[in-house]
DNA sequence: TCGTATTGACTACAGGTGTAATCACAAAGC
DNA sequence: GCTTTGTGATTACACCTGTAGTCAATACGA
């Protein structure tokens, strides 16, 4: 894979902006009233706050607004997992020196992982490596 | 356990202090000029830089300055251990809604794990699981 | 038709972060 | 003693982030 080929946006998302992206992957092609309805609440936030982050997400790539009268529907660009799967590769790379296997094994030896856990992810090895 | 008994800085580490932090983690007791040595090549940072980077360390009660002449010999104060572990937990509790075993089949599922990642995944788990 | 509500754009502003220059001072060498 | 050098402290400054107010235009209801 050459190093063009990231379909991330170069710009990061923050915490701020990665709530309003949950919204949008939940549901995509809502209204900026429509995502304050669903995080304005928890995060206790303004109409005005959301618009700005929804500004910035849309400026950084991260999502589409599409023109639906007066307003915009927004829609999320990158997939859920393409991000995730790149935080979590950022993480590893940078605590764990690039190996997946370490923090598993961190993870296991914190008690992160309760015996259920790890029987869990044996099952789930088991099917990756018949 | 109580919430007070959090032996955690409150304050976050940043990008550029965790580099520090790392160098110091390795080697305690290390002055400012030492760091840099580790750092400033790679990072490309001037020794203003790291001075700074330790000064907010030493706020965020990240680490020691401990006096040693005129100078200070830096150590952590938070081991290497707790910090990956925390920011660990932050990712899976954010990203995974908590399950660390979402984690793992995440990175199983999207190729961050090779062939020989899951063998070594699958021993680790033999030993913990025995 | 005229006010009112809605909407995105623009502006604001404090606090954090990356990166560094400058300063005051003490130590060490000449 | 006087200068050079290494040191932490202080200050700087641009950019990012969280949070929001204001504005101008447009649509909608009376």
């Amino acid at each position: 894979m050459n190093p063009s080929d990231d379909d991330s946006p170069g710009e990061r998302i923050t915490d701020a902006e990665y709530a309003v992206m949950e919204v949008l992957w939940d549901r995509p092609r809502q209204t900026a009233a429509e995502v304050c309805e669903e995080v304005c609440g928890p995060r206790d936030w303004s109409l005005a706050t959301v618009k700005t982050l929804l500004s910035r997400l849309v400026q950084k790539g991260a999502i589409a607004a599409e023109p639906d009268g007066r307003r915009f529907l927004y829609t999320p660009l990158i997939a859920r997992d393409a991000y995730v799967g790149g935080e979590s590769r950022r993480l590893v790379e940078r605590l764990f020196g690039g190996s997946a296997v370490s923090l598993v094994a961190h993870l296991a030896e914190s008690e992160a992982l309760t015996d259920n856990d790890l029987a869990e992810i044996e099952a789930l090895l088991k099917e990756l490596r018949p």
